[in-house]
RNA sequence: AGGCCCGUAGCUCAGUUGGUUAGAGCGCUACCUUGACACGGUAGAGGUCUGGGGUUCGAGUCCCCACGGGCCUACCA
């Protein structure tokens, strides 16, 4: 048979067809009853309405590398698919289209409404899971869940309906976060403070009946509307004798206290404070404790309502602007100051919050945060990277009630109903017929839906058949792990542990990863509206898949990633390396079965099963070394995934398949694969076939395509249907070989010596030399002995001459010395002295430095008397060295010096 | 205001309990279109680890201070 590979890796050729494969063969179906060592991941749900951008892209590489890995180890492994339905932007994305199209969503009505979003999800939401199946992730797609579907709502509702019967929820009227373009109520979280220069504006308040002042500082002066007092502080003897007093508030001329309050820090603005209880939090707990009347000047968009006198229908800002005017109009501004301020954005609209007194669903958070602080005390939920522990603590000891409602219609809507009599409520799982506290029959729902990290905090147990104890509960719960980034620990990942363990009892996953964020070459945040994102997808088109996954790998860490295009092209390059490996296996493989060998002999399964193969009972050393190299690297790879260092897993790969099989094996090897002698070629090639196979598995989890597609190009077993489901390569007692590694390593720094000195005489890369070994070393010299051929097509010889030491004619031609060995090219055209001598010293110099310390240290009593033995003893071997390399050096440079 | 993180080669980053001349990718220099691969090969140049102080036989690694950058939490009008 005769194969047909391309002469460059083309990832859009192949990509295609495995994603497809693997999505139709379902070769990623869990089952709860399989044996082995239980791996399950839910997926982060991904907004609905989104697409996939690159921090989804570092996400489910991250988590499709371990789900991977643990499936290839024999693990019963789920990586379970969802979506989340994203009520305030879906709804923003939808009521946007039908505006587009003319359409009021107020005036369609709430079913219509809600059918509408239904039906622009099926058509266009869950963009993102078509994408996840297009690169390829190994989900089981027979589990995707959805929060908002029936059976989560059926979740959700249980869980409300608990938590109301255990007083952790309740609804009170209060001062909340209040966005006036989303129109709705947010939690605190969904608030992001910005740094912003804004003023101070000081306002002379005049005391009734009196011709005097209190000035007060504000940096929102629309708010004095609603105010109804000024505070003081009680000690402060400036305003102690206005206690009790009056102001007539401006351009309002309404009367209010001077009431003096703890709260108010004198050092502060001028020391007294407007009270506008409506407004602003301190003001409203103030306005609590005096019993003050809550004025609300504002409307739900932003604009001033009849509270507001003659500024009724501005909007906010245009209101402040206008009330700052009459103010100094009037000489009531008295001065305006530059003032620096956290200021309160939705972090949907970007618009300012606005505080506002409303009456609201909240869940009280102290008793749920409780076990979860202790849970991750003590371990039971692992956090890496563990610094982010100190974050989460803080966090949930000082957590404040989460607000769960929001003025919306896509979302789980509130399972409470008010009695139209009493406004009795019912909290219910399912409809009532009747008022539970009267019995009247007139109900009404609450027309809020829950927030909907409410719903996704429920996520890795409702998605598992909680409450019901199904199979897939049983088996997959709790998680194994939860892979996500930081910046939701607070909004999602604290609520998971707390809701987790309230209502399973047992923590929702054994880890957590937190990763970082990918950022723009500025390191900025990418921003799809600032147009610094970068689409995936398109670069996935461009580069591949593999390479792409192969990039977040290499360089995932626990700070941010700067993305950069530079890594992608390496990524892909080393994609390309690969297939080049396996096309010289597969073109030269085509010309040795010309002799009647069989693929299936050399590279069957069970062929590859038994390497590394001998020859006349000793496996060469070449194959002995790359097996053990393979090895060193099987073990690398599972520790670092085990601890989550993925960069550090790539580049061992990395390292190992084009350092070590591709520089050195494949070219080491290639004269044996021609050998006219079949025995040892047959060897050769088995061997060969048997590393290649195992290299393949062992970068499956980073590179899933091209690894799929050149395994298929290999004999497998009957009915093998995909390298995702063969075996993850173990690292074999008989692959490890230390002497083989130490002895190669020898090899290569001959190999590398004799390089480095064609390369300083510049000689023709064809031209072969003979060129001089030497050493004192027996073991060494038959060593290079054994292995004189390979080291002479290595560095273009003719010949090596290995010379005894006494023999070694160090004084003319080109020499390289390590305290090992020396090798010289008997070359008559020398090389640049001037050049040589630079070099000479500077080594000499590096040497000195380094030996120079190592003598201090040796001769320090203390050093010797406190340092561990193993590292004293590696010193002075170290030092022996060094010694002998340096007088070769200075003799050599000496020579250089005098001669000619 | 409190807390956390970072500052290592021209660029982007590794560097696991402190221990032997500090690593990678990209870029750079020289040579090479050699039958797997120029998305390549070979050989090289290039940091003393932001600065200062301390602990230690020994510090890029631990502690303190300063400078620079980033992040999170927080109701200072």
């Amino acid at each position: 048979m005769a194969r047909e590979i391309a002469k460059a890796y083309e990832p859009q050729r192949i990509e295609p067809r495995w994603a497809e494969y693997w999505v139709k063969e379902e070769l990623f179906k869990a089952d709860p009853g399989a044996p082995g060592p239980v791996f399950s991941i839910v997926i982060p749900p991904p907004n609905v309405t989104g697409s996939l951008h690159i921090g989804h892209m570092l996400d489910h590489t991250e988590i499709d590398i371990l789900t991977r890995w643990h499936r290839m180890r024999g693990y019963n492994t789920l990586y379970l698919p969802g979506m989340d339905h994203a009520g305030i932007s879906t709804q923003r994305v939808v009521v946007r289209k039908l505006a587009e199209e003319g359409i009021d969503y107020r005036k369609l009505g709430r079913e219509e409404f809600e059918r509408r979003v239904w039906k622009w999800k099926e058509e266009s939401g869950g963009k993102i899971t078509e994408q996840m199946r297009q690169i390829g992730e190994s989900c089981d797609w027979s589990r995707e869940k959805f929060t908002l579907s029936p059976e989560m709502s059926r979740v959700v509702r249980d869980v409300f309906v608990r938590l109301y019967e255990e007083k952790l929820i309740y609804r009170e009227t209060r001062l909340v976060n209040w966005c006036p373009v989303c129109l709705t109520v947010l939690s605190d979280l969904e608030v992001v403070h910005e740094e912003r220069q804004g003023h101070l504006w000081h306002i002379k308040y005049p005391v009734a009946g009196t011709d005097q002042f209190v000035v007060v500082a504000t940096t929102r002066p629309e708010t004095m509307l609603g105010d109804t007092a000024v505070a003081v502080h009680p000690e402060d003897e400036r305003y102690k004798a206005l206690i009790g007093k009056k102001v007539l508030l401006p351009l309002m001329k309404r009367e209010i206290p001077i009431i003096s309050d703890e709260m108010v820090d004198r050092e502060f603005g001028t020391g007294a404070v407007k009270i506008t209880p409506a407004h602003d939090p301190n003001d409203f707990e103030v306005g609590r404790r005096h019993k003050l009347p809550e004025i609300d000047v504002m409307t739900d968009d932003g604009h001033m309502n009849s509270n507001a006198g003659v500024y009724a229908g501005l909007d906010r800002f245009e209101a402040r602007k206008k009330i700052v005017e009459d103010l100094k109009a009037q000489g009531l501004l008295e001065k305006i100051t530059e003032h620096a301020t956290a200021i309160g954005i939705c972090e949907r609209s970007r618009t300012i919050v606005e505080p506002r007194i409303s009456t609201q669903w909240f869940c009280k958070m102290k008793p749920l945060a409780e076990p979860a602080i202790a849970a991750v005390e003590r371990g039971e939920i692992r956090m890496v990277p563990e610094n982010r522990r100190e974050e989460y603590f803080n966090w949930m000891r000082n957590i404040r009630d989460w607000t769960l409602s929001r003025q919306l219609w896509w979302g789980h809507r509130i399972p409470a109903w008010y009695c139209g009599e009493h406004q009795h409520i019912t909290v219910a799982r399912e409809a009532p017929a009747k008022c539970a506290t009267c019995g009247s029959t007139k109900l009404a729902q609450d027309p809020d839906v829950l927030d909907t990290w409410f719903s996704s905090g429920l996520w890795p147990f409702s998605t598992l058949g909680w409450p019901e104890e199904t199979p897939d509960f049983k088996a997959y719960y709790p998680t194994s792990l939860l892979i996500t980034g930081y910046e939701i620990l607070f909004f999602w990942v604290a609520r998971m542990i707390m809701l987790g363990l309230h209502f399973t009892g047992k923590v929702p996953f054994r880890a957590v990863y937190l990763h970082s964020i990918v950022r723009t070459p500025n390191g900025e945040k990418m921003s799809k509206s600032k147009g610094t994102g970068i689409d995936p997808i398109d670069v996935n088109r461009r580069f591949g898949t593999d390479a792409m996954r192969f990039t977040l790998a290499v360089t995932a860490s626990v700070s941010d990633v700067i993305w950069t295009e530079d890594r992608i092209q390496s990524s892909r390059n080393f994609a390309n390396k690969i297939w080049n490996a396996a096309r010289f296996l597969f073109v030269n493989l085509n010309k040795f079965e010309e002799g009647g060998t069989k693929l299936e002999e050399l590279a069957a399964p069970e062929v590859r099963a038994k390497a590394p193969y001998a020859i006349g009972g000793k496996v060469p050393l070449v194959d002995a070394w790359l097996f053990a190299r393979l090895a060193e690297t099987i073990e690398l790879v599972n520790v670092a995934l085990s601890d989550y260092r993925f960069h550090e897993a790539a580049q061992g790969v990395y390292q190992f398949f084009w350092g070590d099989f591709c520089d050195w094996y494949i070219e080491w090897v290639k004269p044996e694969l021609q050998n006219a002698d079949r025995e040892r070629a047959i060897v050769a090639w088995k061997n060969l076939f048997a590393a290649f196979d195992a290299a393949l598995r062992l970068l499956h989890p980073f590179m899933p395509f091209l690894t799929e597609e050149l395994w298929h190009q290999l004999p497998q077993k009957a009915g093998a249907k995909s390298i995702a489901l063969d075996r993850f390569p173990e690292a074999r007692a008989n692959w490890k070989n230390a002497s083989a590694l130490s002895q190669v390593a020898l090899i290569q720094e001959v190999v590398t010596a004799l390089r480095a000195i064609r390369a300083e005489l510049k000689l023709d890369p064809k031209k072969k030399v003979t060129a001089e070994f030497s050493t004192v070393d027996a073991s060494s010299r038959d060593l290079v002995q054994a292995n004189r051929t390979a080291i002479e097509r290595f560095a273009v010889l003719s010949e090596l001459r290995i010379v005894p030491r006494e023999q070694f004619d160090a004084k003319s031609g080109a020499v390289r010395s390590t305290a090992a060995f020396d090798v010289r090219f008997a070359y008559s055209e020398t090389v640049d002295a001037t050049a040589e001598k630079a070099r000479l010293k500077k080594e000499i110099e590096g040497l000195q430095k380094a030996s120079t310390s190592k003598e201090r240290q040796l001769g320090d009593e203390t050093f010797r008397s406190r340092a561990p033995e193993k590292i004293i003893k590696g010193l002075e071997a170290t030092l022996a060295e060094q010694r002998i390399e340096l007088q070769k050096l200075r003799e050599r440079l000496a020579q250089l010096e005098s001669g000619a």
